[in-house]
Formats: structure tokens, C-alpha cells, sequence
DNA sequence: GTTTATACAATCACGGATGTATGTAAATGA
DNA sequence: TCATTTACATACATCCGTGATTGTATAAAC
């Protein structure tokens, strides 16, 4: 019964939030119980009590962990001065970070496939704002490919830009579901390329 | 205490799986209860055990029904010799089918959104039979447009395929969580249009 | 016309998860 | 230095869902 200190207790925080994605995604998150989390993260169900209030809040911090690579790593920026090169480079970007930051990843996971949106999590269901300002960047790249005469011919950019976010939504998807070293890992690069080509005039 | 004939019997099995669709709709398969199962049907929890093994048994038979309208209504046949408008049409089929049979609606909705993949459900993850079956045909009609020479030039018809297969899944998934009367559920149609023209040659 | 199996309803025993209340030792602040 | 708060651990009460058991009236089989 030794009392922490305030940078220890914010590291069994930190502890307990780690701990929490593992079981959620071994679990799923509605038959994980705040009794293995707290097993895996070394500490009680007192010390989870204590930093959250309950299993909804401490699967809502967990998320907010998630989407913070996302805003400063998938930009759209033109390379070369071809914005559809841009596109491919975001799309790729987004691949990337599934790869190398494993937190982000089993996070998505968990959303995508350990969780029932039903009461307090009927709300993410919704696009997230960071997915409508994605769908807006995407969306303005196609427009400048447009007045660059980059982007095929007789296409609405919009249009085009929902085709390429319901290409991801999906891209991801099954990513999440193939093995490490599945071969539809190393083609999701070869799909993103396609699908820009697709769209060059 | 009366006791009911074959028929009646099987009518009360039906009556449990619609009310399961339902609850699991409404609560995610992980809160429902066979309490609240059997009350929706109208019976106690003995008729659903006795009909049923346990909850997972009972979840397995709702999803059994609802992969049936795919298989005879999704079809690639060409429309007028072209198999591009072919893949138009099935993929217009499957928003169709998504539309008019509330029941398998309702079914990929759970399956989508509430329920987690986790222990006995893992295994719903990987692309079933039936999605592999689609893809495909989905490859075929692509190489025979190539054939043809209405597809696009350059472009691998399987890697084609898989991008509008991803794009399928992402539709599907969007398209769940739209509501009735949104704009994504009547844009659907013309996503699928675009989708398919940017392929063509 | 019995007998038997069926199609459930009702009851029970049990574990397991939750939230809360309480305990406690040490860190922190005055 | 001493009171207070902190950061947990421990203990407790409660409820809820499950699976199994038992009961039972009646179809169905012979």
C-alpha cells in the first residue's frame, strides 16, 4: 500500500489505457471486464475505478489516442505539382500508419470489428469530423486535378472523391482483417496506385 | 399449457428469429438477452432453448437466412453484349436487394455494426465463400470487358475487380448507416454509374 | 385408446460483473 | 510537522443472465 506519486499515477494511467486496447481487442469490448484489464495492466479494479469512471469512459480515452496520427501524417499536399499524386500519397500515408504504429492500428480494429454501436456507442457511428475533413481535402485535391486537366475528363470531382473514401473505407477494412504477412498487404499499394491511375486522364 | 403441432412449432422458430434480428438490431448481439428474445417473440426463454442451443446457435441460424437473396439476384450477365453494364446492374442489385429485403438488410446491419468478432464469431472476419464467389465473377466480367476492349487500357482486371469490390464495402457500410430518406441512399446508384464508367475505355 | 414424445412454461442454483464503500499508507501542501 | 488529500487496494452488496431441471398438457405414433 504504497501511495504513487503524481507522475507514477499517470503512468498506470497510461498503464491501464494500454491494457484496456489489449483486451478490448482480444475481447471484444463488451465482454471485456474491468477485472482483466486492471489484471493486465498490474493493478485493481480500484485503481481503474479511480481514473475512470467506468468502462464507456475508458474505451472513449482510448480512442481519442487513435485518430492524433491521422490529422499530422495524411496531408494532401500536391507532389510535383500533381495533386492526384497528392492523393495517392495520402491514401498511402494512411496504409502506413496502419503499418507502423501498431496503437492506432488495433484501435481501428477495435472500432471496426470489437465493438457493437448500440446505445452510448451508437454515436461514432457517424462520420467522425475528421473523416468529413478528409472527404473535403480529398474532394478539393480532385478540384485542382480538375483545373490542372489532370483528372479525367467529365467527372465530378466530389464524385470521384466519395468513390476514392468508400475505396478506402473498404481498403481498410479488409485490411485490418488480412494476415501481416497476407499478400493483400503488400498489394494495397498497387490497389491505391490503380485506383489514382483510374482516375488520370 | 397447450401444446402445438409441427406447424405451429416451426412458426414459434420463426418467430424467435425474426425477434432475435430485431433485439440484436436494437441492443448488439453481446446485450441481448434470450429473456428479452423470447419476450419480443412472445414466448419464454424454454421455447428459444428448446428450439435453439444458446445464443450464438440461434445468431448462426438468423444469418443463415439472409445470404440467400445474393446468390439468385446478383447476377453478371451481360446487358446487351456489354459486360461492363452487366457489373453496373449487379451492383445496382446488391443496393437494390439492401433496399427491398428488410430482413437481410437488417441482417448486414448486425453483422456490420453489432456484433463483435470475437471467440466463436471470428471466423465470420474472413471473406466468405459466397464474397469470394462474387469477386470472382466480378474478375471474369472485368477480363471479358478487356476482351471486348471496353475496359480501360492498362488496367489488370483483378486488380480492377478487387478495387470494386472495396469499393462495394465501403458503399455497403455507408449506405447502412444512412437513413431512409438521405441523400447517400439515392446518391448510391450514381456512385456506382461513375464508378463503373471510369472504367471504361 | 394408451403410450410416448413433443413443445413449450416455470423454477432453480449458480457464477460473474458492476458499482460503491471502506481502508490505508504515503505524498503533498501549509 | 502535521493535517489533508491522493492513489490506489480490499471488501461488500446487488443484480442479472445463463443453463439445467422439472413440470405439463397435448399432439402424434402405434
Amino acid at each position: 500500500m504504497v501511495r504513487n506519486t503524481k507522475e507514477e499515477a499517470e503512468l498506470t494511467r497510461r498503464h491501464i489505457l494500454d491494457a484496456a486496447r489489449r483486451v478490448f481487442l482480444e475481447c471484444g469490448v463488451a465482454r471485456t471486464t474491468l477485472e482483466r484489464v486492471a489484471a493486465a495492466a498490474g493493478v485493481t479494479r480500484g485503481a481503474v475505478y479511480w481514473h475512470f469512471k467506468n468502462k464507456t469512459d475508458l474505451f472513449f480515452a482510448m480512442r481519442e489516442q487513435a485518430t492524433l496520427p491521422f490529422v499530422d501524417r495524411v496531408v494532401f499536399d500536391e507532389v510535383e505539382g500533381d495533386p492526384l499524386q497528392g492523393i495517392e500519397r495520402a491514401l498511402g500515408e494512411v496504409i502506413h500508419i496502419l503499418s507502423d504504429e501498431p496503437e492506432t492500428r488495433e484501435t481501428i480494429e477495435i472500432l471496426s470489428y470489437k465493438c457493437e454501436y448500440v446505445e452510448e456507442f451508437s454515436g461514432l457511428r457517424q462520420r467522425t469530423a475528421g473523416q468529413l475533413e478528409f472527404l473535403a481535402s480529398l474532394a478539393a485535391a480532385y478540384r485542382r486535378a480538375a483545373a490542372k486537366g489532370v483528372l479525367r475528363a467529365g467527372f465530378d470531382p466530389a464524385v470521384v472523391a466519395q468513390d476514392t473514401f468508400l475505396f478506402l473505407s473498404g481498403l481498410i477494412k479488409h485490411w485490418l482483417s488480412s494476415e501481416p504477412g497476407e499478400c493483400f498487404r503488400a498489394d494495397a499499394l498497387d490497389l491505391i496506385r490503380s485506383h489514382v491511375a483510374l482516375r488520370r486522364a
